[in-house]
DNA sequence: CGGTACGTTGAGTCATATCAACCATAGTGG
DNA sequence: CCACTATGGTTGATATGACTCAACGTACCG
């Protein structure tokens, strides 16, 4: 890991972000701040694989992560992105398990390792803290029951464009009304679990229905009431 | 909610199932023990709605609860089963937002209601209590996301094959190799996501292929390495 | 300049959903 | 006690969504 000029303030960064870290006394968060390590990562690097026992958590302060497993016949499974102020890797340290999933930057980023030791000890002594923890946590776990439903109930079709709802309330649109974040397709269909040449046929259908515009990965939302209905029907 | 004669002590239980509430000190052990409440259901009964404010979470000491979501046109997405030891709710209590699931009884069950209060003071308050809730909740996540990996590969024969090994594994058989856990066929189907008819089709094929026998509701597991196999092929 | 990754389109196939009919059982109310 | 109704289970016929395979275009990179 190489360290860079630009290391983000433990305050600054959490602040920012509204992170869990806010919550640390001042001592608490000089101790996070001295005992991190920045590190900057480029597109396509993997910052940690599926199976790997990892003795920390990663603390994003730019760019995007993401977060998948590799299923059997090794089909990738997007489980889901992390961004500015998410953490990530925190449940193999804290449940001390090894990693279940891998993480790979798909946007240039910045993230700070904090060791597992300090953040066990955070949790233990600071009762604020770990029902902050706690609360992100379960927010996690929700969106993960509620991805269950919709991914068993729903066609692909209607995942598709939940999903690129859900990006945009996400990652936000750039000022063309495109959406900020940029998959591949191979991306998107590993996120709703179907095959590429699915994802490109339906994404052509949007552009048809004038639901969306395309420009390789750019993705314009025209018509987000159009992909909510579609993505409800039956 | 009516009291019953038979009010299980926390002490015993938490120690005979090894929940997270054994780490409690003596004294948090007798509060829990006075502020709860303890509630006899028999089948079919409700204990709270998706969408309804809770004001604590249940422990149960002894019966089957099946923990449920209702996707749009009504259909339902079992999400898990709850036995012996485990807690429900709590995440709606620590994450203070409405149920995001419905929780009802599939076996009669005896269970004890804890203030959301309590639960959030012991969390505080105790370090060790406080990280070992963490890292249950962590397991909870990590089984989810497994599951929605599975959810988005698998085909509904590999589904079915596996949730049947999934439920031996976490609720036994009984003495003739029949699965302790009784469910209709809807409920079959709303664990993996498919139609009524399919679970009964895909049931009468492994039983022509030796994987089980059938008997009404009673499941019998011949083959269980057969069963693994398929469901993980492709 | 060739290689590699990504994107696109077409054709054929298959697993699964849907619709419909039917039987068995148990519970309900007149 | 019987008709009535609801619920669960089963089977068959049919429709179709989505996957797979295959071929090909494009862009970028060393």
């Amino acid at each position: 890991m190489k360290q860079n000029s630009y290391i983000p303030d433990c305050d600054d960064c959490s602040l920012e972000y509204n992170s869990v870290f806010k919550y640390l006394t001042k001592d608490e968060m000089d101790r996070v701040n001295y005992e991190k390590k920045c590190c900057h990562y480029k597109r396509g690097k993997i910052l940690y694989n599926e199976g790997s026992r990892i003795n920390g958590c990663y603390c994003i302060n730019k760019g995007i992560i993401k977060i998948y497993k590799t299923g059997i016949d090794g089909k990738g499974q997007i489980i889901r992105f992390a961004k500015s102020g998410d953490i990530i890797a925190y449940r193999s340290v804290l449940s001390n398990e090894t990693a279940c999933t891998s993480a790979k930057i798909i946007e240039d980023s910045v993230f700070c390792f904090i060791p597992g030791n300090t953040l066990v000890s955070l949790i233990k002594n600071n009762g604020e803290f770990s029902m902050e923890m706690i609360k992100l946590i379960c927010r996690e776990l929700g969106e993960a029951n509620s991805y269950i439903t919709d991914i068993a109930q729903k066609t692909v079709r209607g995942r598709l464009a939940e999903i690129l709802v859900h990006l945009k309330s996400e990652f936000g649109l750039n000022d063309n009304g495109v959406l900020k974040i940029s998959l591949t397709r191979k991306e998107l269909a590993n996120i709703i679990g179907t095959a590429t040449e699915s994802v490109i046929r339906l994404l052509s259908e949007f552009k048809n229905d004038s639901l969306i515009e395309l420009n390789a990965r750019q993705i314009k939302i025209l018509d987000e009431q159009g992909l909510i209905r579609t993505s409800n029907l039956f």
